[in-house]
DNA sequence: AAGTGATATGTCAATTCTGACATATGTCAA
DNA sequence: TTGACATATGTCAGAATTGACATATCACTT
């Protein structure tokens, strides 16, 4: 958001932040929420570049199509466990894998 | 091992590898374990550095000793999930939280 | 509009992971 | 040796996550 918008936004009384402000998050959780996220976001990425279906993946990973769906929309059902799995099953190595986390 | 010694024990018939290949681990599996067992090692490291006793940390995380020393044995029922919290729990950035996973 | 393939959403029984607890082992100082 | 503190190991009921399935929605072609 742009400085200007938010100080006018501020000056009509809303209160602008992060979804982790709002949330209330400490920064432990808020480490944590971003790292789902990026993962998330990051095996919907290689899976499409792969030209893998959901169901493609999820066959890899002996799962399911709705699994995977939840899993690219980080709902919070799903495991780390399961999102790390998702991209090593895709060819992803810990290098990679540790500068996506590492990217601010 | 040094190589010499791995030449002596071959030529005496012992098969040498890592972990990985002695279980057959697929190259996805294997990335997955090294990654637990980093993440296992560092929790310990950092815990110490910290001077936190197991009891300690598992305050922090609502969590109790036993799991916590389960976590730095990287025994299988726990998740990395898990290891991720206790990781944030003291203080980890993701930045050096991506730095560990990516190193060699 | 109807058909097709991909993705999203909801549910649920089974599996997996968890905190809690008991207890064992280890370490070190008094 | 005893006591005090830290860590390890085993168990288990409850909580969280899973695969499977049904079904809905979306995008695109005919």
């Amino acid at each position: 958001m742009k400085p200007d918008k938010q100080k006018r936004l501020e000056a009509a009384g809303f209160k602008i932040g992060t979804a982790d402000d709002f949330l209330k998050l400490t920064p432990a959780e808020s480490e944590l929420v971003t790292l789902r996220l990026s993962l998330a976001h990051d095996v919907r990425r290689r899976r499409i570049a792969l030209h893998f279906t959901q169901a493609d993946l999820a066959r890899r990973l002996g799962s399911s199509q709705s699994r995977i769906a939840k899993l690219e929309a980080a709902e919070p059902d799903v495991s780390l466990d399961f999102l790390f799995r998702a991209m090593f099953a895709m060819g992803a190595k810990r290098r990679e894998v540790g500068q996506l986390i590492a990217a601010v």
